[in-house]
RNA sequence: GAUCGCGUAGCUCAGCUGGUAGAGCAUCUCCCUUUUAAGGAGAGGGUCCUGGGUUCGAGCCCCAGCGCGAUCACCA
């Protein structure tokens, strides 16, 4: 491996600390009982609680001025400057502790452990006076040094694709990239407690299913060497999770990392976390209104409120939410009437609105490239959209007033789809009758198409409650939460192209 | 998959019509006990993404490839 300078000088370094007798990887514990962040808001309110300081992190800058020195060490809520006195740390003849240890051989990146006291310097900056200091781990690379003043960002690390292949580096040196990922997290255990504090059960199903269900989508395959059978990584849950809905559960969702054998995009990764939820004995409209209570709660529990800011936009989540059918929707923001239309005179609505379409298509792909191209891009505020065509919701009950239409709700937000739900097909020759008819469509080529699963049929046969599902698209959901422009953005580890060497 | 853009020092970026490879920060050396975007002064550091081609001469022009980004298509 070819290295650099600066890491040949580190190595240098590192020989000469192990020479000093000092090991530059120990293996005990590093006690902590404060951190940046605290000391920084509380110390004025009560200085005498802050006089024996322990706190350990990554040293990210030195401004060494003789036998004295300021330093910043971030830990994992901000950065605090820290002051080192040669005569502090060397209180006697050996002044090697500063003059070579802490001069010379520690870098901006070493992560270090101190004991000290907090104190005001001349300027007002709250900083810790060092009284000790223990090297706890020796980095090798340095890492970008990044500045910031007054909103200014001087020397920034925002390569996205250095970024994202060495998204640790990402997380040391930009405090906007930790927080994203924080604010993620606690997006998904907000969802989480709402749903628990329902006493919906939280559980597990396979990743990897011998037949792929519950969504239109074309997946990966693996294989298992001693069964020697061939495996699909998941693109949905729906199947499993309603198969524990016959079990007898009254509410079963599971945060599942799904897997789309598809194209890539700012919106699409191959892999990607859906939130699916069934709850028994409710329909679609039951869930409309538990959704909106839900993401309500979690934009405030995320946000610290229910306005949030996404690009150009104010999106809020307060309820309720406007709600429209498909053909009002399109209705509303097209002045076209097409609930009484054919698949003729849609044909020519869609080539009179410019869309593009081929003879391929039949009326619900009509009618969704109408909505796509004309509707939902104009959705900004989160919008429910019901009553879809049944040809693209083969796990849909039918509507229970209008054929031809399933009980289907989308929430648009931000021009995007956010969720999808029903009330779920239960009827099980139903249910058998529209696999058949994805099957035709898979012989006439459509990769998409949804395979018959015997066994999930076999489990409707047994009777499942009238139940009502929702998928929710949790990368999605995050990047509004987070006002990201990317899914790479609210992924840590976002799929890349493996570099040759 | 298609189109466009980008790829130069550890990081962020300049680089004119094709004529010696540049800056800031980081690094190294020296000075300095309350500095702060960077304390002061000086020095070193390059596979210009890769491979071909044109040319007396290529970071720059041409061809092919790799990676990333943006837009579109498919989808969540």
């Amino acid at each position: 491996m070819q290295l650099s300078e600066q890491e040949i000088v580190r190595r240098e370094a590192l020989q000469k600390i192990i020479d000093m007798g000092i090991n530059p990887y120990p293996a005990d514990s590093f006690e902590i009982n404060t951190n940046s962040t605290e000391i920084e808001e509380n110390f004025e309110l009560s200085e005498d609680a802050y006089q024996n300081i322990s706190i350990a992190g990554r040293l990210m800058m030195k401004r060494i001025m003789g036998k004295a020195s300021f330093a910043e060490l971030q830990d994992d809520h901000g950065v605090i400057q820290i002051y080192v006195s040669r005569d502090d740390i060397c209180p006697g003849e050996d002044k090697a502790l500063y003059n070579d240890l802490f001069k010379k051989l520690l870098d901006i990146g070493d992560i270090i452990g101190i004991k000290g006291r907090a104190f005001k310097t001349k300027t007002g900056r709250v900083s810790v006076h060092v009284e000790s200091l223990k090297l706890l781990s020796k980095s090798l690379k340095p890492i970008p040094i990044v500045k910031e003043k007054d909103g200014v960002t001087y020397d920034g690390f925002s390569n996205p694709e250095l970024r994202y292949r060495q998204r640790y580096v990402d997380l040391i040196v930009n405090p906007e990239v930790r927080s994203t990922f924080e604010k993620r997290s606690k997006m998904v255990s907000a969802m989480r407690k709402f749903m628990t504090d329902s006493d919906y059960l939280e559980v597990e199903t396979p990743v990897l299913q011998p037949i792929y269900g519950g969504a239109s989508a074309r997946p990966f395959t693996t294989h298992h060497n001693t069964l020697d059978q061939k495996y699909y990584l998941r693109i949905a849950n729906e199947l499993y999770l309603k198969r524990l809905i016959v079990g007898g559960y009254k509410g079963v969702f599971e945060f599942a990392k799904d897997f789309r054998n598809e194209g890539m995009s700012r919106y699409h990764n191959p892999e990607f976390t859906m939130m699916e939820l069934y709850v028994a004995y409710k329909d679609v409209y039951w869930m409309m209104d538990y959704l909106e209570e839900m993401i309500e709660y979690v934009a405030e529990a995320t946000t610290g409120s229910t306005t949030v800011t996404v690009g150009e936009n104010e999106i809020n989540f307060q309820r309720p939410w406007k709600r429209y059918t498909m053909y009002e929707a399109i209705k509303e923001y097209t002045n076209i009437d097409i609930s009484e239309m054919d698949e003729e005179q849609l044909r020519k609505t869609a080539k009179e609105l410019h869309i593009e379409i081929d003879d391929s298509m039949g009326r619900g792909k009509l009618i969704d490239e109408i909505f796509g191209e004309k509707v939902e891009p104009l959705l900004i505020q989160p919008t429910f959209i019901t009553d879809y065509p049944i040809e693209m919701s083969p796990l849909a009950k039918k509507h229970r007033e209008h054929e031809g239409l399933v009980e289907r709700f989308e929430v648009i937000c931000n021009a995007k789809e956010l969720c999808n739900a029903f009330s779920e097909l239960n009827d099980p020759i139903d249910q058998r009758e529209r696999f058949e008819k994805q099957i035709e469509l898979g012989k006439r080529g459509d990769e998409e198409a949804m395979v018959l699963d015997e066994d999930f049929l076999n489990a409707l046969n047994y009777g499942m409650p009238p139940t009502a599902g929702i998928g929710i698209g949790v990368d999605r959901l995050a990047m509004i939460m987070t006002n990201q422009p990317s899914i790479q953005e609210v992924l840590f580890f976002p799929q890349m192209k493996n570099l040759e060497s």
